[in-house]
DNA sequence: GGAAAACGGTTGTCTTGACAATTATCGTCG
DNA sequence: CGACGATAATTGTCAAGACAACCGTTTTCC
């Protein structure tokens, strides 16, 4: 297509700024082990979302959180969780309950079927973990978490809130 | 709630594993500057998606790029490359061409257009970018660059065969 | 006590992305 | 040549995400 007589092709430019390489690395990064994440999950029908709730569902079992307690802390701000709930609670992963003491809101608790799915992936979600990650030493690992949890702090306190526990 | 009489909360395990730990710091992150970055194209009506298939055609500009090609190259990989294109097209950012020697193959290619959509954001975007990762020292960018790539080597020649050009 | 604001969640709608099936064209080989 | 498979792209369909408007409920505060 190139003829002579239009500007020359701009050849290779590759990347506008260090700052661009960096973050179209981490996409595409992402997106890979992304991939490998939602070929286990889907396996199981769930979202990568969905195993989230559902994991940290686990980590306050028996007690429970509130609709939106549990929209926060979702790795991923998601203007949906209702119906994310709907269909976890359709498979009778969750169980949700309205407060009779504060009839706003309804708590999500994780069901005996919940915490039972989640033992039967523990062994398949380890090992696609390994696969994404395991080749990375321990002290790249934690080089590479100190590095993102760098990345997000002066992002944090905007919508970037997320408390990882 | 958690009475004496039930199983002891399993307090705060947070992750599974250190992989998981560094996965899901991968996923928050992303996310996190994802959000920066859809604040600016959205502002364009663009995706970010879309802004990436006009960084790639004005890479290879006068040239053009075969749709599957153009696909293969973007970040995130889209089984939907060809209505992300029919709305480029609809804004006559890009034009599309059939082959006369080979009438399967459509060629895109950036219109004159749509390059100076870029030149009109470029500022923003470097802007953007500077927001997003400015904080990072050259070391630190080169540092963060270089694991990411470590982290794909194993998976590159499955789905995720990217040319970073 | 009652209007108004704030809160918590749900629903509607529209745009994307995911996956499969289809069309159109080309290469190949009997 | 003509059937067959391979290739390039498009279309159909359905489930997810984005954004905003909308109840029902509670708090506030005059």
């Amino acid at each position: 297509m190139a003829t002579s007589s239009v500007p020359a092709p701009s050849r290779k430019p590759r990347f506008d700024s260090p700052e661009q390489e960096a973050f179209l690395n981490l996409w595409r990064t992402y997106d890979c082990l992304k991939a490998l994440e939602e070929e286990l999950f889907t396996s199981f029908q769930l979202s990568a979302q969905q195993y989230n709730a559902l994991r940290l569902l686990r980590s306050v079992y028996p007690a429970s959180l509130q609709t939106l307690a549990l929209g926060r802390l979702l790795i991923s701000r998601s203007p949906d969780t209702t119906r994310m709930l709907d269909r976890l609670e359709q498979r009778q992963l969750i169980i949700r309950e309205r407060r009779s003491e504060n009839r706003r809101v309804v708590e999500i608790a994780i069901t005996q079927q919940g915490l039972k799915l989640l033992d039967e992936m523990a062994s398949d979600v380890q090992a696609m973990h390994t696969r994404q990650l395991g080749h990375l030493n321990r002290t790249e690992q934690r080089e590479l978490t100190a590095l993102l949890k760098r990345i997000r702090e002066p992002h944090e306190d905007a919508s970037c809130n997320w408390l990882d526990e």
